[in-house]
Parts: C-alpha cells; structure tokens; sequence
DNA sequence: CGACCGATTGACT
DNA sequence: GTCAATCGGTCGG
C-alpha cells in the first residue's frame, strides 16, 4: 500500500503551531469534526480570520485576562467566546503557548450530521445558512464555552481537524476582517471558492 | 458601581 | 437596506 488519501487523517498539532495568518489560509479546505453524544457533524473550511496578540481588533490585545485565557495556549487548542449576549464563536489556536493568536472558524460546508446541524439550527433554517458564520458554524456543530480551552489534536478529542483538499491557491480571497472597528485594514480573512 | 460595547444573527421596512 | 436582541467584559468614577 502507498500513500493512499486516508479522508480521516487528523491535521498534525504541527500544523497549528504556526502564525494564524499561516494557518489561516491553509485551513481552508480541511474539515472540522465534531462528536457529541455519538452525534457527528462535520464540514469543510471555507472562510476563515487570523487574529493576533498585538493586533487591535483582537480579543487579546493587551495582554491575559479570564476570557481570552486560552488564546494563550499551544496551538491546537480551542478559543470559544461569547458574543452579543447570545452567541458562541470558535477558534483554533495556533503559534506557541503564551502567546496569543488564533483562527477564528467563519464558515463551513456541511458534510456529515446535516440532520443534527438542522436540529441545532432550527427548524426554518436553509441549509446554505447552517453554517455560514461564525456563531451559526459552533451552533451547528455543537460547540459551546465547555469546549474553551481543550486540545482539539487529541485522538480522543470532541472536536478535531482532518486533512481535507486545499482550494486551488487563485481560488484564496484575501480580504479585511467582518465585524471589527479596529484593525479594518488588515486583510486577514481568507475564503475559499471550491466550484 | 453604572455605562458602554462587541470577532453576530435574524427579523423586518 | 435598517435594527433589536441580550449579557459578560471592560473601563471610568
């Protein structure tokens, strides 16, 4: 047997330990799996942002505090945040414990578990909106503040990330960041067009 | 303490 | 296109 594409490889805890504006972009086209409860759900990795400690825009400029805690950790672990009163957002962490950055996870296309991302979602949601966002994604695939700070590269884990195939390199949109008013100028959102 | 705001979403004009 | 929902974090007094 050769290098055959094994569609469950887990993406390496080397992958994360980069700078999240690498990481960013190579996630795109890697897949995010979930298990909860024997419920899988998964999806592909099409929009992502990277954020960084000394970047303005995000949650960790400044330094530690209780919330931004695990941004510090190794990459390969989660960030999950609440927002707006009401909504959960996840990043994978990346580059070297105690210092903090990240991906925040933008969007997906569903893979398996379409029947429990709807159940999550609600019963009106069309299926193109499962999972286009940041809060609509960890609604769709279960996670929550009790996957902050857990190591998403564990065989055991969750959540893990599986090798997946990368969108053609002219298929990669650089663009600003959604939602921010500082930072606005950096292009560190990246999204994949896998037509 | 009180005030303000946010890495969003969904409903509505 | 506009805007309310809803609450923890952060900062000023």
């Amino acid at each position: 047997m050769t290098a055959d594409f094994n569609p469950q490889t887990p993406v390496p805890p080397e992958f994360f330990r980069r700078d999240a504006r690498v990481v960013a972009p190579e996630l795109l086209g890697h897949i995010i799996r979930t298990r909860f409860d024997d419920l899988v759900t998964s999806g592909r990795i099409v929009e992502v942002e990277a954020y960084r400690q000394e970047d303005p825009a995000s949650h960790c400029y400044g330094g530690m505090t209780r919330r931004n805690r695990a941004m510090f950790l190794d990459g390969g672990h989660l960030y999950v945040y609440f927002i707006y009163g009401m909504h959960y957002c996840a990043n994978i962490i990346t580059g070297q414990m105690g210092y903090g950055e990240g991906v925040l996870l933008r969007g997906v296309e569903p893979i398996e578990g379409i029947e429990t991302m709807r159940r999550r979602r609600g019963p009106h949601v069309r299926d193109r909106d499962l999972a286009n966002g940041p809060a609509k994604l960890a609604q769709a695939l279960g996670i929550g503040p009790e996957q902050n700070g857990i190591d998403a590269t564990g065989p055991d884990s969750p959540v893990t990330f599986l090798v997946g195939s990368p969108p053609r390199p002219d298929q990669i949109i650089a663009t600003p960041r959604i939602g921010i008013t500082k930072g606005v100028d950096l292009p560190w959102r990246w999204v994949g067009n896998f037509k």
